[in-house]
Formats: C-alpha cells, sequence, structure tokens
DNA sequence: AGTCTATCCTGCCGGC
DNA sequence: TGCCGGCAGGATAGAC
C-alpha cells in the first residue's frame, strides 16, 4: 500500500488528469484531512489556481500551483501535499459523476474532479506557501543518486539503532515503509533487530541493492495490493503482492532456505522474518565460539 | 540518543 | 449469528 511504490504509481496514473488544469471547485468531507486551515481559507487559497507540476518526494505527492495567464504570466500560488498515509486514494472522476464512497476532498477541475479517498482519514491534503520547508526533513530519496552504498554504510555506522526502525524512519531514509523494510531486509540477509553500526560494508552493499531492486520493480508492477484494499487510480491492482519473500507469510516456507517465517514485533511493528536466512550477529558469534 | 506509548480513524477477521 | 478484542500499510508528540 501506500510506501513509495504505491505513491509514485499514483501520481503516474494521476498527472495526466490533473496537469495543467485549473481549479474550478473544492469541496471538503472531512476538514481534518486539509490540516489546520479552514475550509473557506483552503477554498481561497487554490481556486482558480493551476496545477503546474505533480511530483513524488519520498510518500509525499507535491502538487505545485500557479495563478494568472498565459498574457499575464505565471506566478506561483503554493502547493498542495498529499500524503496517503495508511489507507488514502486519489481517484479521477467526471464532473457530474457519483462520487466515490469515504471522499475526504474533491478538487473540481477545469476537466475532471480529483477525489481525495481514505477510509481511516489519517491521509492529509494540505495547502503549504513553504513546500521544501515542509519536506526538509526527510532522508535521502531511495532511487536518486544520492543514495549509494557507501552513504548508507556510513549513514547506519553512525547511528546505533534497530536496523528496521532506522529504515522506517523517513529522516534517515525516506519512501521505505513496514512491507519494503521487511522485504528488503530478507534479501540482503539481515535481521531486522541488528544494531545498524553492526552492518559490514558488504551488507550494507547488499542492502542497498535490495532496497533500488524491490523499489524499481515494485514501482514497474505497480505496487501491492492484498484484500482488494489498494487498486492503482485506474481501479487495477498492482501485482507486487505474488513476488513477497516474507511480508504476510508467517507460518510458510522461506522461499531460499525452507524453513518457517516467523512474525515478531520489532519498532511496535508486525516484522516477517527467517530465522535462518537472517541472523543476529549476536548469534553469529555465538555460533563461531 | 533511542525506545516506547498514545493518538489519529475505520474496517475486518478470528475467536467465542 | 453476533459481539468484541485485536490488528492493519504511517507519522508524530511526549515521556522515560
Amino acid at each position: 500500500m501506500p510506501e513509495l511504490p504505491e505513491v509514485e504509481t499514483t501520481l503516474r496514473l494521476v498527472r495526466p488528469g490533473i496537469l495543467g488544469r485549473t481549479i474550478r471547485g473544492v469541496e471538503v468531507c472531512w476538514p481534518r484531512t486539509i490540516g489546520g486551515l479552514g475550509e473557506h481559507e483552503f477554498s481561497s487559497l487554490v481556486l482558480g489556481a493551476r496545477i503546474a507540476q505533480a511530483r513524488r518526494r519520498a510518500k509525499y505527492i507535491r502538487l505545485d500551483l500557479e495563478r494568472g495567464s498565459a498574457r499575464t504570466g505565471y506566478e506561483a500560488a503554493g502547493s498542495i501535499l498529499i500524503h496517503l498515509r495508511m489507507s488514502g486514494r486519489l481517484l479521477l472522476g467526471r464532473r457530474g459523476a457519483a462520487a466515490p464512497g469515504w471522499r475526504r476532498v474533491s478538487l473540481e477541475l477545469d476537466r475532471g474532479v480529483l477525489h481525495f479517498v481514505d477510509v481511516r482519514k489519517f491521509g492529509r491534503f494540505v495547502w503549504t506557501a513553504t513546500p521544501a520547508e515542509d519536506l526538509a526533513h526527510l532522508g535521502p530519496e531511495p532511487l536518486s543518486h544520492e543514495f549509494t552504498a557507501e552513504w548508507l554504510h556510513g549513514a547506519l555506522a553512525r547511528r546505533r539503532r534497530q536496523l528496521k526502525a532506522l529504515l522506517l524512519d523517513q529522516s534517515f531514509l525516506a519512501g521505505l515503509g513496514n512491507i519494503y523494510v521487511d522485504e528488503a531486509l530478507h534479501e540482503a540477509r539481515l535481521h531486522p533487530l541488528t544494531p545498524s553500526d553492526r552492518v559490514s560494508k558488504a551488507r550494507a552493499r547488499e542492502l542497498h541493492q535490495a532496497i533500488q531492486r524491490i523499489l524499481g520493480e515494485a514501482i514497474e508492477r505497480e505496487g501491492s495490493s492484498f484484500d482488494g484494499f489498494y487498486v492503482t487510480p485506474e481501479g487495477n491492482p498492482g501485482a507486487y503482492q505474488d513476488q513477497f519473500q516474507v511480508y504476510g507469510r508467517e507460518g510458510l516456507p522461506c522461499r531460499s532456505c525452507g524453513i518457517r517465517l516467523i512474525k515478531m514485533l520489532v519498532a511496535q511493528r508486525g516484522t516477517h522474518v527467517c530465522t535462518r536466512c537472517q541472523v543476529l550477529p549476536r548469534k553469529l558469534l555465538a555460533r563461531k565460539a
């Protein structure tokens, strides 16, 4: 669901329908979704603005707004930052068509409607004048060139935290969530409880490669779906869940070694592990002794 | 500095 | 069948 690949998929499918469109109407069905602003204030800030850019940063979708015209010239009019959190979705609809269920905010465009749908109401659809500052706390983008194996090894060594907790920390590395962290750790054969400063350079390299490979392939497959919960804005489920090696497979055999996968709690999150493939350093030492 | 807890919410599943 | 506790992909604030 909404981790980096699902957010990227959402953006790609929605972008053609919203880029260059002008916001003609606003409907706020759940006020907390738009943050601290009142509905009236939010509306006045976005009404009449044109969506000039639509891009992703980590798990955020950022829509840059402009005002003006080709004749008078355009000027920046702030941004909308969208975070899907647990259950948020973006849907494109037709004007006048029936509104989807669990709708929290809708932007009526000069052509079509953008709906923000969110069963659990954790998601946010917020206007800001300072998008860059609002996103400044985020760590590097895992598919960018600044995220290298060398950087990862150094950054892990500078901290002493449970590996999984650190990878989930968006200020450390931005975009991973519970599913893809479990998958990446298994592929790199690292136990989620490993202290981050005990990850060797070789293992950091494997982890770096696993993160990039898994995220890249998940984007190619348009993310992961289960229980019919997450679907792309086109209504199709993603297909990456078929590739899961550990997530949701507790009690089933590890596809690498055959022993039963377990589920444990790490950083207060359900965590899927193969205890044979992913061994804690402490155990490695004990085994050698 | 790092870890844990509570909080924001609804839906769904399993157990009784 | 119906009720109820527990759990779910995320992020943050505050306590220890």
